[in-house]
DNA sequence: TGTATGCTTTGACTTAAGTCAACAAGGGGC
DNA sequence: GCCCCTTGTTGACTTAAGTCAAAGCATACA
């Protein structure tokens, strides 16, 4: 079974003896979506965690109208869902898939088990909450003190940056799922892109950009600058 | 020494054992600051984590003109400053006291070192920041997809559900510190008290407030209503 | 090949909330 | 008592971003 391997690449379990990878993939079981599938919804009680393996997960909420907050997008190897294990409570947000996806499932009790035997994996555990937690934060500094314009800049420089500091850059999610991710709507998003393109900043075409001035991006981010 | 007094009355180390809390009070460290005094400040590097023992802490972020947005208010028994413990990076937000405030220190390594001794310590801190992680993803969802009137509604049912569903209540700080916490300014805070007071929803004098239209509140506070 | 469907863009309009500025009002401290 | 400083309120104005509506572009698929 194949699956031991797919848990050793996970970094959560990153670091741990390879008795523990096998203990890890004892209690596994593994699913399958299609794309926009649920895999939870808000409110339901979690038995539970996930990890992504393959396609990409994006977690939200939703107002009552039905505008919809993405709180997270996950890909492979990262896990979401972890927040009711340990807190024996239900799922504060939904999730739904973006593509057809395949991920590991973790029953909470006997993930707790195998915790109680051995501290290390709590540390791990641990720092994934910690790390976590601090994406929220900057993510409610963003939402609450930079307008869409900063957001939408510091977006397109993490990506630069996940793809090491290239100036070219793909969006992975169609723009309206990026307005989402932004915290505003596909309409705002497009009138900014058009006037980071005629201010010289970026190159856009259809889902790949160029990034022309790294520096004026930075400024916007930072909220030293706006965007007239 | 009545340290050991205070560690048992934190809800983090609920449940565990005497000789536990000793080790405990073994590593902390006691504190003191003045009201206004800082505790720390974001990006400075955490060789540990604090629980207020009394007093106010204020955590929040800063944007680059000076507006702040209040993440949380913390009082007695809640641990504060725990990301960079198990990140090993830094601070994620600012810390300042709100009153004269005494608080207990854990240092980093220290405290990882009871926990490798000890698993049921960390699932108590992995509750504790899963919990956390519940109140962020809902205060993202108040911050992107409330206005400010459901906002406020909604932290006026969360003050009088704190006190048994009490329909008189009195803010336990100032309102310019419950703008912040609600990402908005005084004045339109101010603005919208009147308002709701106008709309018979709430009685306001000074910091007292009355409950008058709960149900009213309520729709409010789920957007399902708005404050005409 | 055409047509349906989902995504993106554009334009005209509305609105919540922020800014600036002035002015109460209250509570210590002297 | 008086004054000062912090906090709170009110008004006039500005603006970022949302809503509504329509049309443009794809891609897929039948």
């Amino acid at each position: 079974m194949e699956m031991i391997a797919e848990i050793e690449k996970i970094p959560l379990f990153e670091g741990l003896p390879a008795d523990q990878h096998r203990d890890l993939a004892n209690i596994a079981l593994r699913k399958a979506y299609k794309r926009g599938g649920t895999i939870f919804s808000e409110g339901e009680p979690g038995h539970g965690f996930y990890v992504v393996i393959s396609g990409k997960v994006k977690i939200f909420k939703l107002s009552p109208e039905g505008k919809e907050q993405i709180i997270h997008i996950f890909g492979p190897g990262e896990p979401f869902g972890e927040v009711p294990v340990f807190e024996g409570r239900r799922f504060p947000a939904h999730a739904v898939t973006l593509d057809d996806t395949h991920d590991c499932f973790f029953p909470r009790q006997a993930f707790v088990d195998l915790i109680k035997t051995n501290p290390s994996r709590a540390l791990n555990m641990l720092a994934v909450l910690s790390r976590r937690l601090r994406r929220f934060a900057n993510l409610v500094d963003d939402l609450s003190l930079k307008e869409v314009p900063g957001r939408l800049a510091a977006h397109l420089l993490f990506l630069s940056e996940r793809k090491d500091g290239s100036d070219t850059l793909e969006l992975d999610i169609p723009k309206y799922q990026l307005a989402g991710l932004l915290g505003t709507i596909p309409e705002t998003l497009s009138r900014i892109l058009t006037k980071m393109t005629q201010r010289g900043l970026i190159e856009a075409k259809g889902p790949r950009m160029k990034i022309c001035d790294r520096k004026g991006l930075q400024e916007l981010a930072a909220g030293l600058k706006r965007l007239v």
